[in-house]
RNA sequence: GGCGCCAUGGCCAAGUGGUAAGGCACGGGUCUGCAAAACCCUGAUCGGCGGUUCGAAUCCGCCUGGCGCCUCCA
């Protein structure tokens, strides 16, 4: 593999690309702040886990052993409040949407993560933070809440940016008598009457939303971790009360080196988001066999852009998918020599060194895979144009196999996907195709047509090449 | 009101000091019984104004337009 270049990451805490160095030589300790699972995930949601997931495929590509952990949010308000609408218990939902965020996101070929903490299975480690940080004076106890003192962490506000004055001058913020700053945020709530609870030295309640992470980083990455992501509305307050918590908790700074976050993924003029109710579900996509070309799309834009879904963007990406598959495809028909193949076929070494450097350079600077994917199609176009000339070269299948590999990387898979899908009329499909062939070779051209267009009405294009026909899946 | 981001060919989208990646669409070709696929050719001086510089899409200022966060949110 060739040399790779320095990575360099963006991090939201500096507002600049800094080289990547891990706390363990080798080792990644990589958090990403999963979902509330009382919904079905939508395709910001979908956006997300694909750009955690290159990056993550990525760095492993790079040599790290990354360990990957990401939480579910399985208890909050909402959870509560659709659990009683359905009329099943808070962990019936739950569990229902866990099973479905998995088997979406495996759908969307995302790598499993190393561990999926929920929040309601980590209950000891949490109270034992919320214990340290009243100890040390970062908390204090109301009524059977408990809240983060948010004055006593100086450095308050440094993620997004922010002094705590200005953040008054919001005023959006609802004034609770009982804290001793509106901007104090709540650890632990004590339950109402019919909530899930737990026991805690102040009260039968639940943790509050930010500290789940900071314990799950504590007990499943050691506390201090390497690369800290979610989407860019998580910077404020949920990324920034997890700093205060679990620095002011450690003692130590930083409790995360990398601060990732991925642009929100826009529908229209506005932010795709449960809240505004004009979410489109990953689900829907998968189940119309867009799940690679929602992947090329995410690629085709930077990780840190916002990015505006659209039908229309779905559907060139899935026209230049089908362009890399052409060329990542096996069966290639070669053909009789051609004056110029031998030139074009040689040519093509150097554009495959060519490609793999500029691969690297692009994902070595901040996951820029735009850069990268511009590499791949240059040289899938370079492989058709040989192709084109009827010549199956070692050079060619070799300038094939990188476009595979380094496609791989991104989470792309482009070899034949036709046959699989087409399932069990594949044999058949074989069979009309061979017979067409011989009508095709009697001039029997109505025939052959016939044939043809009932296979494109049944979703199966046939195309006809010097050495016979092919088909796959439209 | 505060903090921040963005504005590149018809659409999407990279590039952040040396004279504009890539994808899709359109048009013209090659190939082909036809079709499809593939390939080839064709298109932008980078929102506006001013400044810095030998040189700016790329740095600075102002203006216009759009977006995000400040409240649950990937």
């Amino acid at each position: 593999m060739a040399v790779d270049a320095p990575l360099q990451v963006y991090n939201t805490l500096t507002r600049r690309k800094e080289p990547f160095e891990t706390i363990e030589s080798g080792r990644v300790r990589m958090y990403v702040c999963g979902v509330t699972v009382y919904d079905s995930a939508h395709v910001g949601h979908g956006m997300s886990a694909i750009v955690f997931d290159v990056i993550r495929r990525y760095l492993e590509h790079r040599g790290y052993d990354v360990r990957h952990a990401q939480n579910f949010t399985d208890v909050d308000d909402k959870i509560i409040l659709r659990a009683h609408r359905e009329g099943i218990t808070p962990d019936a939902l739950t569990e229902r949407l866990i099973d479905e965020w998995l088997a979406d996101t495996d759908a969307l070929g995302i790598q499993r993560a190393t561990v999926y903490p929920r929040a309601t299975q980590e209950i000891g480690p949490i109270v034992a933070m919320i214990e340290g940080l009243i100890e040390r004076g970062h908390a204090y106890p109301v009524d059977g809440d408990v809240y983060f003192r948010v004055r006593s962490f100086s450095d308050y506000g440094k993620l997004s940016h922010r002094q705590l004055d200005d953040l008054l001058s919001g005023a959006r913020i609802e004034v609770d008598e009982r804290k001793e700053d509106p901007l104090d945020f709540a650890l632990w709530k004590a339950a109402k009457p019919g909530e899930p609870s737990w026991e805690s030295p102040w009260s039968a309640g639940r943790p509050g939303w930010h500290i789940e992470c900071s314990a799950m980083c504590s007990t499943h990455l050691n506390g201090v971790v390497d690369i800290h992501g979610g989407g860019a509305d998580l910077i404020f307050p949920h990324h920034e009360n997890e700093i205060a918590q679990s620095e002011a908790f450690l003692g130590q700074e930083p409790f995360a080196r990398y601060w990732i976050h991925n642009g929100l993924l826009r529908l229209g003029d506005e932010k795709m988001s449960k809240s505004l109710g004009n979410m489109v579900r990953i689900r829907e996509i998968l189940d119309r066999g867009l799940g690679p070309a929602f992947r090329l799309m995410v690629l085709q834009s930077h990780y840190r852009a916002p990015l505006t879904f659209s039908e229309e963007g779905l559907q060139a990406a899935e026209r230049g998918l089908a362009r890399l598959r052409t060329a990542a495809s096996d069966a290639a028909s070669p053909l009789a020599s051609e004056d110029n193949a031998e030139t074009a076929s040689t040519d093509i070494l150097p554009l495959v060194a060519e490609t793999q450097s500029r691969f690297h350079a692009a994902m070595a600077d901040d996951f820029d895979t735009p850069g990268a994917v511009a590499a791949l199609f240059d040289l899938g176009r370079a492989i058709n144009r040989v192709r084109g000339t009827g010549v199956a070269s070692p050079e060619v299948e070799a300038a094939r196999v990188t476009l595979v590999e380094l496609a791989g990387i991104l989470g792309l898979t482009l070899e034949d996907v036709a046959v699989p899908l087409a399932g069990d009329a594949a044999p058949f499909i074989d069979l009309l195709v061979r017979v067409r062939d011989d009508l095709r070779a009697a001039k029997q051209w109505a025939l052959a047509d016939t044939i043809r267009d009932g296979l494109v009405a049944q979703g199966i294009a046939v195309e006809d090449g010097p050495t016979g026909s092919t088909w796959r899946r439209a």
